[in-house]
DNA sequence: CCGTTTTAAGACAAGGATATCTTTTTTGTT
DNA sequence: AACAAAAAAGATATCCTTGTCTTAAAACGG
């Protein structure tokens, strides 16, 4: 699999904050609910995407989450780069130690190709966008139905 | 991370086996060695390999395996396919069930086209292909030392 | 000040991927 | 026939990811 479930769960619920809209708090159990996600484990993805920096929280009622500064600054690439790590983006296909163009595995030159393709996708999409996709209808967040806000 | 271990030791293991060349067969604890990949586990992989038909194995002294059929007429992909299945070349990027231009995410459009472009890279590189690259040098299969045959 | 709502933090459980070990079966050699 | 070499098969162990549960801390409203 591309990205662990914890990415994969932490894109969705950003991306879904970005296609809110606005600078409200939203609970993590409202997320969880609409996108059909566990409310525990995504508390901790979002615990980790706060100490990154790209949301801010609030306790207390009312409180929630919300993305931090501006959602045009945010891309999926940083999600993920939160979350996952740089692995993905700066390994060896092969597993092999030090991916350089001085110790190519014979995968090498058509990986780093394959590889800034899929970085690149993710560093053109922030949530800005996305977020215009989504209120613009015809999209999905989760399975079996269109994004809608709750 | 991208593909999963067994996958990473199974196409290193074929591309040796490649490398190598002929239809001579090769003792699995030799490839381990030479490859320092743990013995069973290579072994576990081998029998996979051997059951899509990818491999021949023969037991007993100077027995061991070596490509099925012509080595250029097996790619990368298709020991992906057969070792981590067919995922990473059919699902959504953001775990949804059904990834169908009908039914999108917002990643969609941009996904498939890096997840194409995946598919390709290891449909048009052949076993033959890159025994031919590990013979004429300056590629490596493991850590630290560039490819040789033993 | 007290109770409710919410995130934070930590403990724990379930599962799969990875790795190791042992036993069995096949094959070749002596 | 006896032995050795090698893959096949199965049992078990370790680790990491994923998921659940419980308790603590913060914030707000009455
Ligand atoms: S060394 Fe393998 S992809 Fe760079
Ligand atoms: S639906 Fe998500 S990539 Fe196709």
């Amino acid at each position: 699999m591309l990205l662990s479930k914890t990415s994969e769960y932490g894109i969705r619920a950003m991306l879904h904050l970005a296609g809110v809209g606005g600078d409200e708090y939203v609970s993590v159990k409202k997320i969880s609910e609409t996108l059909d996600i566990s409310f525990h484990f995504l508390t901790k993805i979002f615990q980790q995407l706060a100490k990154s920096g790209l949301i801010d929280s609030y306790r207390g009622p009312n409180g929630g989450v919300r993305i931090s500064g501006s959602a045009s600054k945010i891309t999926v690439r940083a999600v993920v780069g939160a979350l996952d790590g740089e692995d993905l983006f700066s390994k060896c296909v092969l597993g092999l130690p030090g991916c350089t163009k001085d110790h190519p595995c014979p995968l090498h030159e058509h990986w780093i190709k394959s590889r800034s393709a899929i970085e690149q996708m993710m560093s053109e999409k922030t949530l800005e966008d996305v977020g215009a996709d989504l209120r613009a209808g015809g999209y999905r967040l989760k399975a079996g139905a269109l994004w809608s806000e709750d």
